[in-house]
DNA sequence: TTGTACGCGTTATCAG
DNA sequence: CTGATAACGCGTACAA
């Protein structure tokens, strides 16, 4: 209590009253200006402008029953590969009718499922998911939803409704199939928090390793710990201290890579030349550092981009031809994998 | 079109007739449990559980006039710093009543005030904004609300309503004075963006400077461009290659030092004794590099669980004490400015 | 402690 | 092309 009145808010009615029309032509005049007639429209949007009247959109909602709310389901705020991916979908989404709706599922299912509820029961537009590890229920709920939905991040064979997304096994294949043809064969893992997606990264790099031959379950280090530079450091120094023969290590994403990069340059181990380093991700900052990282590129600001896109047009009723998209993704060679067997050296 | 239909939605009446009261009574038992007798409240909570009721929110907003929504702008979902705030925020409201509703000015006050303007038509219960240069219809929106509001990030002796945040003045001062302690002579700045904390920062940076004497605008660098790991490094190669004689830099945030560290470590600069490197925010990544950068504490975790804090104990008509919290910042000194005149060289 | 009547601001439906 | 009327689902104000 205790702060300012609140001036009368303006209704439709009191535009209406102005303008010298019922409530509901005004309605339409905003909704659908090319059924009202010219005249009117002109005089009801000059009442629109001079009493400044802005829609009660709960008012909308109940009326109407939906909203322009498309909600978006991601697991972390902090972390960065979720950042561009945010950036890119605001991007693309301002200047719609259109408004995100954020929630934040920390990586728990149950959470997830949860928010998908209160999400569902406020008829969103659509709705953006993360992954493909939902649990059974949420799955249920979100495939009898009455609005589109799309999942990101990943690709599988049975969406929910559509998907952007790449696959993190293939991801993880290619940047294991890198360090091999660069020579290196003692290729150890380093993965932090291990949720579904880590995991499937994990897996996929392991079986190229095995495949050639090469798979040493104690170069693999995990942790259910958070990601974090610092914790990267830790991991590099861990396992070069059990393992000095260790020669290359694949990083489940771009912090540990750098922070492993650090702690070889405190411990003067030859970066790329005594270990190599391959990171996930591609954030912007690997390409600055000294030397370069070689990570893999996920396309995050391309699959946000497209996934609004896609979602906006089903809203409007026009369904993609493939339900599935798969964007792939590409090892980005740099100096911390550049000893060069085959390949000319990074510059 | 052509998803699969909507279940009937289950409503506060069907709730009520399950179990025999008006939905009145319902109601009451969601929101004011101590004013219903326990009986009926046993047999109310069995058949909102047994129907799966989940409150309309659209028809709360709209009988109650108010809704539990916490307006959130920020200026950008891709910068660390916002995002480490917005972890502690999302954390902060989790399991409360309330729910964030986030949305983004891109830097633009013209942008935020458009937001204002539809957020106060919601009857948000709260609204958090960022910093303090609103615009002053925006300014005035504000203060009209008939919901508080808090401003973060910054301190100023003029809050609209509250205000948790620093003096990125100061916070600056306190980066130069470090450096001028630690024997630095020629100190050069590094800004991107030069949004208006940042344009503070180097005010707060510069005026040190010139107290010591030691002011030399040839060794200020700013850009319009957005800031980056890469940035930095571009920036700082050419100001070294303007100015060898260079011999520390304080650069407007985490990412231009960071950038600067691994251009140093290219062109085989030492850090600290060639130059000093001191950056801004003490993101977690900075603790990690080699040599360790120092940077500025501007406790952002704390800011946002302070600030929503407030924020609802407002709400529920708990005014604080004092309306402007300044949490201060630290210079948090590591190896990168580590030369050893009068302090021990850090670890 | 519980219930009745009504209104919140908008849109859907059906007439004119 | 325009309007009257009735919802949408819930909370407020008052009554019992």
């Amino acid at each position: 209590m205790g702060r300012s009145r609140t001036r009368a808010r303006v209704t439709l009615s009191d535009v209406a009253a102005e303008s010298g029309v019922s409530t509901i032509t005004v309605s339409r005049a905003l909704r659908e200006p090319h059924r009202v007639s010219a005249p009117l429209r002109e005089r009801i949007d000059a009442a629109v402008e001079a009493l400044g009247y802005v829609p009660n959109l709960a008012a909308q909602a109940l009326a109407s029953q939906h909203t322009n709310v498309i909600g978006v389901l991601i697991p972390s705020v902090t972390n960065n590969v979720f950042s561009d991916l945010l950036s890119a979908i605001y991007d693309t989404v301002s200047h719609t009718r259109f408004q995100i709706q954020l929630a934040n599922t920390q990586y728990s299912v149950s959470e997830e499922e949860k928010l998908v509820r209160i999400f569902l029961n406020q008829r969103p537009a659509g709705l953006v998911v993360t992954g493909i590890d939902q649990s059974a229920a949420c799955r249920q709920l979100l495939s009898e939803a009455n609005c589109p939905v799309i999942q990101i991040m990943e690709t599988a064979p049975d969406p929910i409704d559509m998907m952007v997304g790449f696959s993190h096994y293939d991801g993880a294949a290619r940047a294991a199939r890198h360090l091999i043809e660069k020579g290196y064969r003692r290729i150890g893992f380093i993965g932090a928090r291990m949720d579904p997606r880590t995991q499937r990264r994990m897996e996929g790099c392991l079986s190229v390793l095995d495949a050639f031959g090469m798979l040493d379950r104690d170069l693999v280090s995990t942790t259910e710990e958070i990601s974090s530079v610092n914790l990267g450091a830790a991991m590099l120094g861990a396992l070069v201290d059990r393992r000095p023969d260790l020669d290359a290590v694949f990083t489940n994403n771009d912090d540990l890579a750098l922070g492993a990069l650090f702690e070889c340059q405190r411990r003067a181990i030859a970066v790329p030349d005594a270990l190599g380093i391959c990171g996930f991700n591609d954030l912007e900052m690997v390409r600055a550092s000294a030397p370069s990282l070689t990570s893999v590129d996920t396309r995050r600001g391309e699959m946000g981009q497209r996934a609004m896109t896609m979602l906006m047009d089903a809203i409007e009723g026009k369904r993609p031809q493939k339900r599935v998209v798969d964007l792939s993704s590409t090892v980005i060679a740099r100096q911390s994998t550049a000893r060069g067997t085959r390949d000319d050296p990074a510059r």
